[in-house]
DNA sequence: GCCCATATTGATACTATATCTCATTTAAAA
DNA sequence: TTTTAAATGAGATATAGTATCAATATGGGC
């Protein structure tokens, strides 16, 4: 068998354990999950995946892994919550409405915009929130169906 | 007894039986508490205040609203969604995470700047959700507590 | 002013999402 | 191996909102 560099599941375990989390058998579940998925995912579908661990250790992992920076959050227009991997630091998403895809929103400019506009307020800016609905490209140039 | 100009409350009702709602007595107590309120609210606080009145209706008085322009959603950083008037077409908010008040952020380029970004990634802007957190000017500057 | 069709209400059940409790188990340091 | 604090999980609880449906109230027509 050959040898594989590590692995994303790994990884993200040693991130946790950078930061003082044990390396247990239910959290290396939660984890092997995790980066075996490729699109964003709801901390429930995550429980029916995983029957045998618990919800609340389900719940706390994904906490765990928002706050070391391996998830980040996404906000569907419906207003369901969803997680995905978070391949950057702060991002924004474009969420394609019609197939759920999600793309990371890079050098743009809205820091710098907001932190102008909030100056204009007398504000002092500390963090925002922002999700982008749309269509992609793949819905807006739908493949013909194979005959 | 002097003649007022039309309330804000009856300003709202109006809005309603413009879009074919009529004009009930639960109604119009969720809209008096609503044009009493002068920052943004839970749904669950709203049914709080008015013991009488069905959490069911409250919720769709909410809902009716919202959709007639009436009222906007905010999202607070804890995740918590709120409800306040909105006093504009689309727009967003600078909530001041300490005060928790909410100033609208007008006049400012964000539509078209994500107008940009989305066809920088053959994406379709179908909406977005903003908003953004920090300190308003009183809580940076605090007035000294009279002696 | 009365009647009527129907919009609205509200008590309650239900769903979804997430956190809390606390006795038990486990990881990893000593 | 022993120790101890971290972690777990079953289930209770909390929170936010929707669905059901019989009873009621509204506003238009007359």
């Amino acid at each position: 068998m050959r040898k594989r560099g590590s692995s994303l599941a790994t990884q993200f375990l040693e991130t946790l354990e950078e930061q003082g989390h044990r390396s247990t058998s239910p959290r290396r579940a939660v984890v092997n999950a995790i980066a075996a998925q490729n699109k964003h995912f709801t901390a429930e579908e995550l429980c029916h995946k995983l029957p045998g661990i618990g919800r609340a250790t389900v719940y706390r992992s994904l906490k765990l892994l928002v706050d070391s920076g391996v998830l980040c959050r996404v906000l569907l227009e419906e207003g369901n919550l969803h997680y995905q991997l978070s391949h950057q630091g702060h991002h924004h998403h474009l969420l394609c409405v019609e197939c759920g895809a999600s793309q990371d929103l890079l050098g743009c400019d809205i820091e710098d915009l907001l932190q102008t506009v909030s100056a204009d307020h007398d504000f002092q800016l500390s963090g925002h929130w922002l999700e982008v609905y749309g269509r992609c490209r793949d819905c807006l140039n739908p493949q013909p169906a194979p005959a």
